[in-house]
DNA sequence: ATTAAAGCTGAGTGATCGCTCATATAATAG
DNA sequence: CTATTATATGAGCGATCACTCAGCTTTAAT
């Protein structure tokens, strides 16, 4: 980003980039996604998208980022969970419908955008959400099996569920339907947490 | 691939090819890798290039390929598992192995290289190893918990383990050690195939 | 030794790339 | 109204791209 815009049109206008620059992402794949073309398709000129951005890969950083941001407030819009299953139906399914919402550009953006420098510890979702999801798990922490880290075990559990699903969706979209994904990681992600008595 | 080369020194120029197309694009990125730099650095023609790749994308195909074609070998180096726990172990150590062994190239492939049209299910990892793994389960099954398709479980665990692997490498390499990433991993997906009884 | 096939060469073509900058218009401040 | 700043334009530059082809060399078969 070169410029800060502060006048609403050229808010306007880098909206118009970043719609742009999405379909010309999923109509011609990134590689033939010019700075020229996504102007053009935007309607207009270069000049103006060099005026905001550094380049293509900056385009597409932040049309990634705002996905992220839409991901985050899926999150925040659900009632909050009542138990440690809840917690885990929560993190899938909400993935899940994420990733549903906007399939094609998902997979785009994992399978074709190159993910330069992307710092996962910037976004909301871990400077947010981890620390929440944590102190949730502390609160229920009698139905836990012991970990010696807590926060570093609902990373992982977060990074168990996405991943997966992203796996899924990307390589094997007929091998297990959505419900059969929820159901497999619920299990799995429920019996790792909790205790044994405390397994449903 | 346009031709099929029959003489040992077509052979040797492809395999030229290859590792030159994996220096440019640890050095260079997929991006800036052309045919042209990639040719300069194999020392051989670009017109030696198209006689055997239609462009770009099938040369890092093919170097995607070989890989795939080492971690399968690398699996079959190992002696059988004689329990579950040491087949998630195989599925777990053997994965961590092969990315460490080769990390820049594989860091590089996931994030940097489109992944156009993988068709997973022509792998060897997935003709041979999954039916042989699910074989294996099936002679255990008497510890196993009740599932209705068990060669469906054993992909599904070779995806979470992958995935999971992948991802910590990828985007969080500070925050879990191998030994870490593998303790927890196996702990996981052991409670989920396992009995409770049988769980160690 | 002759010949056909296989393999290799690299200058060159046209297209497209990222990106700049001189110029013009619109918005805001004084 | 005037001056200043913000925003937008798009022709065009130099670099690089993917890819071809006519001619050359090597290998293998006879």
């Amino acid at each position: 980003m070169r410029k800060i815009p502060s006048q609403a049109r050229s808010k306007a206008t880098i909206d118009t980039i970043l719609s742009a620059s999405t379909r010309v992402l999923l109509k011609r794949g990134y590689d033939k996604s010019s700075t020229n073309i996504i102007a053009e398709i935007a309607g207009v000129s270069v000049g103006s998208l060099y005026e905001y951005f550094p380049g293509k890969e900056a385009v597409f950083a932040e049309v990634r980022r705002r996905e992220d941001r839409r991901l985050f407030e899926l999150i925040m819009e659900h009632p909050e969970p009542a138990s440690i299953k809840e917690l885990l139906k929560l993190h899938v399914a909400v993935y899940l419908e994420f990733v549903r919402s906007n399939l094609a550009l998902h997979v785009a953006l994992i399978s074709d955008v190159p993910q330069f420098a992307v710092t996962e510890q910037e976004l909301p979702l871990y400077k947010n959400y981890i620390p929440w999801a944590t102190k949730f798990l502390l609160t229920h922490r009698e139905e836990l099996r012991s970990f010696s880290d807590l926060s570093q075990v609902t990373e992982f559990v977060n990074r168990v569920s996405r991943a997966t699903i992203d796996n899924y969706v990307l390589y094997a979209p007929e091998q297990l339907n959505d419900a059969q994904i929820e159901e497999y990681l619920i299990e799995l992600l429920e019996r790792f947490l909790l205790k044994r008595e405390a397994v449903s």
